[in-house]
DNA sequence: ATTTATGCAAATCATTTGCACATAG
DNA sequence: CTATGTGCAAATGATTTGCATAAAT
């Protein structure tokens, strides 16, 4: 049985008060301000098996580190392809386009994953700035 | 300048001759059959340089290695979770989302992926002759 | 009391890189 | 000829694991 230590407890905590979906390296980094003792063994322990548990959730994008969600509720994300940064995108969650392939190709269609890509607000005006 | 190496060829038909979304080490092994010489590295090499100049694509998914697509042009994707296959989804693309999502959060959206997860047909019924 | 989790360090696995040589243009 | 690419082996970086100890139930 899983139980409830205060690292795992920590962990949880970091992810959900952080909205930018941090990568390892930077969950680590945040909690060993705080609390130094804890290990970085520890915090890819835990990530995985609250993946696994679905208490959070895990977002993989083309390069970088695999990045981590405290929200376990399925959303969408946009990836800035000029500051890497990973933002979530504010669009219902369609269950009638896995039933669309679903009817397709026969799969058992439980979830999807959108991923956006292009120019996040911040690096738009940089840009601008520029020229 | 980039030049057309025998190797980079070799890696190309590779991937275009194969569909099912192959890995690294699984483009390595085919290749090894019939070029033992050429080494992982420049498999390494070539794979980043392609997916950077657009021939071919690099399909990231949670967990596993980076599996690479010979298609260049954008279309989505089914990953079993229980066999981890990964097949094309025969699915429109849409560019109209895209435009829900600049007009939403004003980012500029140029492409997106959609993964999809379930089960495939092969371990469908499978699942349904063991019980 | 027993099972699960932690911290540390070492091991493993994937990927990148330095370098001498080969080859495409 | 010269710039780019290759193969090899070594280096790097991320993640996992073995083990002794600690903590949760």
């Amino acid at each position: 049985m899983q139980r409830n230590t205060v690292q795992r407890q920590i962990i949880i905590d970091t992810l959900k008060n952080s909205n930018y979906h941090p990568n390892i390296e930077e969950i680590y980094t945040e909690i060993h301000k705080m609390h130094p003792s804890i290990s970085k063994a520890t915090i890819y322990r835990n990530l995985r098996q609250l993946t696994g548990s679905g208490a959070i959730r895990r977002v993989s994008l083309p390069d970088g580190l695999e990045r981590y969600d405290g929200i376990a509720t399925p959303h969408h994300h946009f990836r800035c392809k000029s500051c890497g940064s990973v933002l979530d995108v504010d669009l219902e969650y369609s269950e009638a386009i896995n039933d669309i392939v679903r009817q397709k190709h026969g799969f058992q269609v439980d979830e999807h994953d959108i991923v956006f890509m292009g120019l996040c607000n911040k690096c738009i005006k940089q840009q601008h700035s520029r020229s």
